[in-house]
RNA sequence: GGAGUCGUCGCAUAGUCUGGUCUAGUGCACCACCCUGCUAAGGUGGAGUCCCGAUUAUUCGGGACCGUGGGUUCAAAUCCCACCGGCUCCGCCA
């Protein structure tokens, strides 16, 4: 949720904010009139319960005599109370709504408009050059099949397109690599934190999950539970509801969970092999910080990234999401793209998004200051996950369709130098 | 799945039977000051969260909050209903 006074101290800024999203302007006025309705119905209906209260206090003291009197007085004022208390809860629900649907205000700087309106703000490596190299790439569903490693025949077998199996060098790639991940969060201050991938609908809702994107996410109808498609989920509903101690700086935790994402809107995409599927593991990180200190966290979150691509040998680039790209709780995101040589292009890999105080105030996520409890911001980035697989396997691989297995990788998988 | 029991201002508890004097008491912890000659004790005062308004270094007024949501009533922490959560026991099960 975005923060009311700065909404009507400055409008005009969350205008332009909802223009680079290619968002809808008038949602901005519509909030604004929400907020004098509810701000006078509460008023009503206030002084009316001011008024019922001390009457109701001179009837406990009343004499009989006068009892009777002050009853049928009390009854009428009564009735009004009730009235206005209705009308009051409806604008604060109709403003509720309102305010809900803004999305988060934009970081001055961030590209404008949609997916392709990013800016690029380095790319780091080379990648390799295979027709030098004399053979053509196999791609990461090839290799994992020759290797024993991944297997989707089975797993649409099973669950259906978009499922797979990790077998052998597979799982043992997979869980090295978040292991990897998890060991670096905490060497930089990531409590690990195993969640739960079930998760009510307040917390969904309150990460910003069940807005615009709301048909990507799983829903278990007769529990009303929602399946999570990130840590970030469970982690930021972790402190819902509480005041938190920031004097000792950040809470940083390192989320590891399965991931689900029922992917709609991607159908005929990505469909060989396991760059886009239902089911996936992640390592997250997920940051608690002062207002104030977002930006440098967030930069914190990318530099830690950079060093798992670089860790993993992979030749990437950094982009600065455009704000029609963003989903509704961002005010910032930027992603890291690693290259995918089958596809000979850059393809997603991690996306660490600034929240600011956004998620925070929906899930009424404190701390307190000289200036009174204020909102923390919140921060999330991935540090791994199962589709890191797909240009681990393509960027290391040799003619003979082994794989070499990165330096920092090694000691999660035995000291294994080369998968064949 | 069944039975019992509990849910109160950081923690621990009183208050609920018998609705109004609860503007929620007490202890611990906390903060400020006072007193005290010694790593302590005592005294006084303060202190929660959210919303609305006025005024803005701030302060003041009003309202809401006793697990959540309904209901009864002029009036609900207190009575009624539903739900959620904790604990104990029974049954069933990976």
């Amino acid at each position: 949720m975005i923060d009311l006074q700065l909404l009507k101290a400055d409008p005009d800024r969350f205008r332009a904010s909802q223009r680079a999203r290619g968002g809808d302007e008038a949602l901005i006025d519509e909030v604004l009139q929400a907020d004098v309705s509810r701000r006078a119905a509460i008023q009503a209906f206030e002084d009316a319960r001011a008024e019922q209260k001390s009457f109701s206090k001179q009837i406990g003291k009343a004499t009989p005599e006068e009892r009777e009197r002050l009853l049928a007085e009390a009854k009428t004022l009564s009735e009004r109370v009730k009235a206005l208390s209705v009308e009051a809860d409806e604008a604060e629900t109709a403003f509720g709504r309102a305010i809900a649907r803004v999305p988060n205000l934009v970081i001055d700087g961030v590209p404008a408009g949609g997916e392709e309106n990013f800016a690029t703000l380095r790319t780091v490596g080379q990648p390799r050059d295979f027709a030098t190299e004399g053979f053509e790439p196999q791609d990461h569903l090839a290799l994992g099949e020759a290797l024993g490693a991944i297997d989707t025949a089975r797993g649409a077998k099973v669950s259906g397109s978009r499922f797979h199996y990790l077998v052998g060098y597979g799982a043992q790639l997979e869980l090295g690599l978040l292991n990897l991940a998890r060991d670096v969060a905490m060497r930089n201050g990531f409590v690990p934190v195993i969640t739960p991938t079930l998760v009510k609908p307040e917390v969904m809702g309150g990460t910003g999950f069940l807005g615009e994107h709301a048909d990507e996410v799983y829903r278990l109808e007769a529990d009303d539970l929602f399946l999570v498609g990130t840590s970030e989920v469970p982690l930021a509903g972790f402190h819902m509801d509480e005041i938190i101690d920031l004097s000792e700086g950040p809470k940083r935790y390192g989320g590891w969970s399965s991931c689900y994402r029922r992917e709609a809107g991607s159908h005929g995409k990505d469909t060989r092999g396991i760059f886009r599927v239902h089911q996936f593991q992640k390592v997250e990180m997920f940051s608690y910080v002062h207002q104030d200190d977002a930006e440098a966290e967030h930069e914190r979150m990318l530099a830690l990234q950079e060093e798992m691509l670089q860790l993993c040998e992979l030749p990437y680039r950094v982009i600065d999401v455009a704000a029609g790209d963003l989903g509704d709780s961002a005010a910032r995101k930027f992603d890291c793209e690693a290259w995918v040589p089958s596809q000979e292009r850059y393809r997603e890999l991690t996306s660490t998004s600034n929240c600011t105080t956004f998620q925070s105030r929906r899930l009424k996520i404190r701390e307190r200051t000289e200036k009174g409890t204020v909102p923390v911001a919140t921060l999330n980035g991935t540090m791994a996950n199962t589709r890191w697989l797909v240009p681990i396997l393509e960027n290391h691989q040799q003619a003979d369709g082994s794989v070499r297995v990165p330096e920092a990788l090694r000691p999660y998988l035995g000291g294994l130098e080369v998968l064949r």
